[in-house]
DNA sequence: ATCGCGACTTGACGCGAGGTCAAGTTGACT
DNA sequence: AGTCAACTTGACCTCGCGTCAAGTCGCGAT
């Protein structure tokens, strides 16, 4: 395989990816996709069991492109809780902008999709887990805030990364993406640390 | 008008709220507001245009039932801009979860109806003007942190108020109303605040 | 008393989008 | 030449919103 440059399933995946980066809207048909890709309809259905298969299969297809991984290990490496939150905040954060539209089709898909709900969700719990390690280190180093409990305190911070509040800030609200990046650094810092 | 206790129109409203809010899911169909008002699904169309205007209508029948002006009234009376903040997040804290399934059904309709969009964007527009209030007062006292300019502060708080944020703390990670409420004064004034 | 009218019912239909099915076509490898 | 996988075309089903047409029922005005 991979023959012509691009296996048709990459080419699905990619059009998928930039359809919904474009649009900026999650009402992307499969037969938008089909045609973006230079395939019939029902050549989709060859490569991907349904709709939300194909959702989920391009936010890993994503995550392999952009490579995820590489981005988030400057924060797991860091040696202080400090430097762990700022370094998840702006791999996570300068991550947004690239699923985001595919992070919206799954959102709305897992309306009416128990599998595109759950595939989200994994994602969300994927997240959570990363503020964890974050917060139980500043914790053990004496720096978290009173105020919250650590769980209370991973679920603010979960609940600041999401990507509604990205959209709401740079796509509502124009904010920069590194505006977006270094004002979340600093208020984040503000609410979690004592 | 006002007949048998409850007008058929205001029977239809009260169905499609509590519908929303029990099943905590937007799948709500025409046909099952219509039965729980004991209608035919028809019949609906004789008091609304159609789901769109019918869910807005739903947010203007809560607003009105749990008097929301009220509500907000404390907050737009008090003297110093951390009294208007505390009571801005109590009011509308305690409002969030009347609201949610309305709501939420509104943001899902909003992907595929424009009504419904520009709907959901007054609300948030209604929100954030309240926010800015808030904010002015804090600037004007000096309270306001340096960390970000007025019109930033007023989106964090915005995008920190939002449904969205609500549901993941209190539906999703198990979060009371109550602790929801204390949590978001204390976070916000340690964000906000100088 | 009856006419008209507004509120409602029943039943059928159209539409869009996801998903399925069946019968080809095409090109490469054996 | 035969086979197989990848793909195409075209028809069809389902679900939910929205529409249309024809009929029922009760009430208030004449």
């Amino acid at each position: 395989m991979s023959s012509d440059a691009l296996t048709t399933r990459e080419r699905i995946l990619q059009s998928t990816w930039t359809a919904l980066l474009d649009g900026s809207t999650p009402r992307v048909r499969m037969s938008d996709i089909a045609n973006s890709a230079g395939i019939s309809r029902q050549a989709l259905y060859l490569h991907f069991a349904n709709r939300t298969e194909l959702l989920i299969e391009t936010t890993h297809y994503i995550d392999r492109v952009k490579d995820i991984d590489r981005r988030l290990a400057r924060s797991r490496h860091a040696s202080s809780g400090l430097e762990r939150l700022e370094a998840y905040v702006d791999a996570w954060g300068n991550y947004i902008p690239e699923i985001y539209g595919v992070a919206n089709a799954l959102i709305v898909m897992g309306v009416t999709d128990d599998g595109a709900r759950l595939a989200w969700e994994g994602r969300l719990a994927a997240v959570r887990e990363g503020c964890e390690v974050i917060v139980t280190t500043l914790s053990r180093e004496g720096q978290l805030s009173q105020r919250l409990s650590p769980p209370e305190a991973t679920d603010v911070l979960c609940a600041h990364l999401s990507v509604e509040t990205w959209w709401y800030l740079c796509d509502r609200r124009g904010w920069s993406q590194t505006r977006y990046v270094e004002a979340m650094q600093q208020t984040l810092k503000a609410m979690l640390l004592a």
